[in-house]
DNA sequence: CTAATCTCTGTAGTCACTACAGGGTCAAGA
DNA sequence: TCTTGACCCTGTAGTGACTACAGAGATTAG
């Protein structure tokens, strides 16, 4: 029994995961988490997605290339379908998370500049004093 | 039976911890994965700590704020105990560490513009339509 | 004497996956 | 017809770097 894929409206799992570029098992785990609701099922006990399940999991997928956090994600989604969502809700959310990936982005430029500005005082010689290592140690 | 406290030469977990303002939990983490090495006990079983221990507690949780992971951490204890460490060995493993945090400002800075972008073009009202929405549906 | 504050142990939970073992199903080729 | 390979199913365990908790024993202050 193959699955129609003239429409595309019906995917199997692995079909699924190359349309979208999601690890295979990634899938399963946002349904055992509740992201992605329980798909219908063939006679034999496969997975069969539609169109709403592609869309869900580009949302999914996109939402976390910005560094969303699952529970964020879940969120949005959630506001949009209880149909109640505002632009103003949205944006406020994505602000919150824009702070956070600045203030994550400050944290790590901090971090460069003390490590370019270390390693610029090493020598680089075969030599056992290191200033790498006193300001670890220090 | 009270520690030496006027030497600071013996410390219980908990004064360890206030010390160098690890997490309590983190030192028997730390000595559960070998990177912390088991200290002497007392007659009690409490673990006793020395200036020794001090240090290299110190020298992981500075390498943890810059950002090395532990094993990268490992790798470096290991240099400096075997007595081989040079300059030169200290200063590439520091910029490979290097070459990762500025990999990962990259990512987050891409991400931070299109989070800003998007969000500049949300009217923040109350409407249903959103860009940012849109973004990542799409 | 008692209550508070240490310490000990092992284990489980966090986040977001990823991988694996051990099986069932299905389509195509020899 | 048989077999091979590619799919799919399930549950569980592993990753990294902790953190928290339960249930116990030890010590100290009042």
């Amino acid at each position: 029994m193959e699955v129609d894929r003239v429409s595309g409206k019906e995917l199997q799992r692995g079909e699924l995961a190359r349309r979208t570029g999601c690890n295979l098992e990634t899938i399963r785990y946002y349904e055992k988490i509740g992201l992605l609701t329980e798909p219908p099922r063939s006679a034999n006990g496969y997975r069969i997605y539609g169109d709403a399940h592609i869309g869900r999991l580009r949302f999914i997928l996109r939402g976390r290339e910005l560094g969303f956090a699952i529970e964020e994600i879940r969120g949005l989604m959630t506001l949009v379908d209880s149909g109640n969502e505002t632009c103003a809700e949205v944006k406020a959310r994505t602000e919150l998370h824009l702070t956070d990936v600045r203030a994550k982005i400050t944290d790590l430029r901090r971090i460069e500049s003390i490590l370019a500005r270390t390693a610029a005082q090493c020598s680089g010689d075969a030599v056992p004093e290191c200033p790498i290592l006193d300001a670890l140690a220090s």
